[in-house]
RNA sequence: GCCCGAGUGGCGGAACUGGUAUACGCGCACGACUUAAAAUCGUGUCUCGCAAGGGAUGUGGGUUCGAUUCCCACCUCGGGCACCA
């Protein structure tokens, strides 16, 4: 009797799985095809965490049922290797980049191969290839020449840390996404990408998609698509002030007007004001007040424009100007009307300064912006996407300044623009990219013109490579376009992308926007890159807290795999909690999913020794005779029926369960099988225990591969096709129902199914219990739940 | 402040569309096997009560024959957004 060896049997199946080539997508397959996609993780340093499995089993679990259901699945995985971690760590050590990288992603491929997670690893990717990032810097280049990359001129927020130009994404409260340094301001050049005037269709289109609630409404807060009206006041100094309003039927509540003091046209107001020295001294102030001080600090100030007026289009009445750092200048027109009745802004603004209030009737919006002479609008809160990076370990902007020619786009055929090699990788402290200080690199000649030309030299930002990735997996190695038409039509969309909750704004945004310009272009199918998005929760240590280097709580998958090997590890983190939610480790259980298993394997083990029995004895060599005879046998026993049925409803469950994700309770419904079978003596066939293993393969692909050809199968199970449920099967013939006295459970029944409701309330009258309780009461009503209960009204 | 999500044993959690709350797993206790231990198997494990029976799904109310599930108010935790007019 051998015992189970998880190391040996989880190293032997995953060399052979390779071998054959199990998991390899086929290009062009008459099967239909399912492309699952797990996001491409970021090959750091300290290698893969309890988190990374999660994802990937849950996963590796759909896109290895869809294989059995006879699909053609692709199921890639890269590497996001851009990035500050590694150019840090690079800094640091002073080793290259690169290198780093190459190290990385040799110890995640060792750690990922260890889990058997059925990737097709022939395609996998790095966004630091230069094979790869060509096509990101080409993908750039379509954005510029469409005018959708532009440079322009604008205050970004800088981390004095990371030395680093920020998205408005990456800054959390007024500080660094990264490192918590609060952000500054900083005048700078900028390359930007549109992704505004995309914004309505980012918006619109989610309802073509798949996604939870929860990411379609983040998406669409993000994006913060809202309809008002424009409307202009005249002013006592013949300059125009157009406000933008979603509550243009308050109109005749307005007490005062508000620019931002950043407005466009500050200046000519400032000039025209009776205190015109006060009001520039508080422009002054807010300009160099931190983001973090604006978020900290929400107490209103503002100054008045004194000895301007506005008029009011709606009544004529004369309000003061103000200016006040509560207007955003970047959002609407940069002006507020202010209405303290109906806007708490408004009235803590009007409170602080004591400003009239005024009381007036509403009107109908959409009436009173045409009598004014104002126009309906739609605004965004999104904002351009700031697309530069002042660092090494990024794709170098294929843009080549010439002082004749401007801005020239670097040809396709000198693609990539290749990252030089340096002897640091530190940034600079004016804000320049460490690539500036070459300048072997940066002197080069204009593609236009031929003559004296300068690189750019700032680098794209970590999101620029994952925001197509999914696209180049149909077509890992082409060298004459980012991927074939033809790989592209069969393979895209994406029909299930699963990933963290952190990306389901930034990440998902951004490579829906590259998709749809992509999609314009023509050059892909669709107009959605991710037909279904479903997300996970994070794995936190124990005690319910991150699990993070400083607390010392991270755990190590190596060293779950060598203990209790990787199929346990992979069961214990479906089993740990519902897939959506976040789980709190807890080393202890992960003994309850090894038990599973090696329950699992002693049945096998029981099976596998009548079946050497059975053929000892008997004259028959073929096991398809054997398996008979012994179900002939079996048939006989009231075991092997139950366990016929209760398999064939295990089916059903684990089946639609896989679907939904609820991955702990397709587990929970396998385990109480494991559990009869023993308990009943393994009155189950071969052929039918056949059936179980192969449901629970994808949860446990090694263990269940092993016992199968043990079980004399030849083929993978991997090949073998998903088990149907017979729907006979799952139907009992005898039901256990409650019965209840108002409401209350005081007995139970065995009915059979084909029992009428009036035979049943009439046995349920005649039951000794109920009797007891219903002596001496009237019966006032009977209510009868078909194959649930029957509750007594007294 | 606003918008989501959640609150069930010692712990992770289950419960279809309003129909037997606490499945499954961990832990714990006892028993079998063993020279012994581990492993495994069996039994028990919400709570009060000797029992009959009563009480429990964050709290308080409501609808219903019946509520973890629906409605109202409140409390707590987690996540997202945060001066977007």
């Amino acid at each position: 009797m051998k015992n189970y060896d998880h190391k040996k049997i989880e190293k032997k199946w995953q060399i052979e799985w390779e071998k054959k080539k199990i998991f390899k997508a086929i290009d062009g397959s008459k099967k239909p095809k399912f492309y699952s996609l797990i996001e491409f993780p970021y090959p750091s340093g300290e290698g893969l965490h309890v988190g990374h499995p999660r994802p990937y089993t849950g996963m590796d679990i759909v896109s290895r049922k869809r294989r059995m259901e006879g699909y053609n699945v692709l199921f890639p995985i890269g590497w996001d290797a851009f990035g500050l971690p590694t150019e840090n760590y690079a800094i640091k050590t002073g080793k290259q980049p690169k290198v780093i990288v190459k190290k990385n992603t040799d110890n995640f491929t060792r750690q990922i191969k260890s889990l058997g997670i059925s990737f097709d690893w022939s395609r996998e990717i790095n966004t630091t290839d230069p094979n790869y990032y060509k096509w990101t810097q080409w993908i750039f280049l379509q954005f510029f020449k469409k005018g959708l990359a532009y440079k322009t001129k604008s205050e970004i927020n800088w981390c004095p840390k990371d030395k680093i130009g920020l998205a408005n994404e990456e800054v959390v409260d007024g500080k660094c996404e990264r490192c918590g340094t609060p952000v500054e301001k900083r005048e700078k050049e900028q390359w930007m990408l549109a992704i505004t005037k995309y914004a309505d269709r980012l918006d619109k289109d989610l309802d073509l998609v798949d996604f939870p609630e929860r990411v379609k409404s983040s998406q669409r807060n993000w994006i913060g698509k809202s309809e008002g009206s424009e409307i202009e006041f005249k002013t006592n100094i013949n300059r125009n002030i157009k406000i933008f309003t979603t509550r243009a039927d308050t109109l005749f509540g307005v007490t005062y007007l508000v620019l931002a003091p950043d407005h466009t046209n500050i200046g000519e107001f400032l000039v025209q004001s009776k205190n015109m020295a006060e009001v520039s001294e508080y422009i002054r102030k807010v300009k160099n007040k931190s983001d973090l001080e604006r978020v900290e600090n929400k107490v209103k100030s503002g100054v008045e424009l004194k000895g301007i007026k506005a008029i009011n289009p709606a009544n004529g009445e004369e309000i003061p100007v103000w200016v006040a750092d509560y207007v955003l200048s970047h959002y609407g027109t940069g002006a507020v009307m202010a209405v303290p009745q109906h806007d708490i802004r408004d009235k803590e603004f009007t409170e602080k300064y004591e400003l009239p209030i005024i009381d007036r009737p509403l009107v109908n919006a959409k009436e009173i912006t045409e009598f004014v002479g104002g126009k309906m609008v739609t605004k965004f809160k999104l904002r351009d996407w700031v697309f530069s990076r002042q660092r090494y370990w990024g794709e170098p902007i294929p843009i080549v300044n010439c002082e004749k020619c401007g801005m020239v786009p670097v040809p396709e055929k000198s693609l990539p623009v290749k990252l030089p090699e340096v002897k640091s990788y530190k940034p600079t402290d004016n804000g320049e990219s460490p690539l500036a200080l070459i300048s072997k690199w940066v002197n080069t000649k204009c593609p236009k013109c031929g003559g004296k030309a300068k690189r750019e030299t700032d680098t794209m930002p970590n999101w620029a490579g994952s925001s197509w990735y999914y696209l180049r997996y149909a077509d890992p190695k082409n060298k004459n376009k980012f991927a074939d038409p033809k790989k592209l039509k069969y393979w895209t969309p994406v029909d299930w992308y699963h990933g963290g909750m952190e990306h389901v704004t930034l990440h998902l945004l951004y490579s829906r926007f590259w998709h749809k310009f992509l999609y314009d272009l023509k050059l892909v199918p669709t107009a959605e890159p991710y037909m279904k998005r479903t997300a996970h929760g994070i794995i936190l240590g124990e005690g319910g807290v991150k699990m993070s280097k400083s607390l010392g709580n991270v755990v190590n998958p190596d060293d779950i795999v060598r203990t209790y090997g990787a199929d346990t590890l992979r069961i214990y983190e479906m089993f740990i909690g519902p897939f959506q939610d976040s789980a709190v480790w807890n080393t202890e259980s992960i003994i309850g999913p090894r038990r599973f298993i090696e329950k699992v394997w002693r049945i096998g083990e029981n099976l596998e020794k009548n079946q050497k029995k059975a053929l000892s004895c008997s004259s028959h060599s073929n096991l398809n005779v054997v398996n008979e005879t012994n179900i002939a046998y079996r048939a006989e026993s009231v075991s092997f029926g139950f366990l016929k049925k209760l398999l064939h409803k295990t089916i059903k469950k684990v089946s639609e369960d896989i679907e939904s994700m609820n991955f702990n309770t397709a587990i929970s419904s396998m385990m109480i099988l494991a559990n009869e079978i023993e308990k009943n003596d393994f009155q189950i066939s071969i052929s039918d225990f056949k059936l179980f293993l192969q449901i629970l393969s994808p949860f446990a692909p090694h263990v269940t591969e092993e016992i199968w050809q043990n079980l004399g199968e030849k083929k993978s199970i991997n090949l073998s096709t998903w088990p149907e449920f017979d729907p006979k099967l799952i139907i009992d013939s005898e039901i256990k129902i409650a019965v209840q006295i108002n409401g209350k459970v005081r007995a139970e029944m065995i009915i059979s199914a084909d029992q009428t409701e009036e035979e049943i309330k009439s046995n349920v009258l005649a039951n000794d219990i109920v009797l007891k309780f219903i002596s001496g009461k009237e019966v006032k009503k009977i209510i009868y739940v078909k194959h649930r209960l029957v509750n007594i009204v007294v």
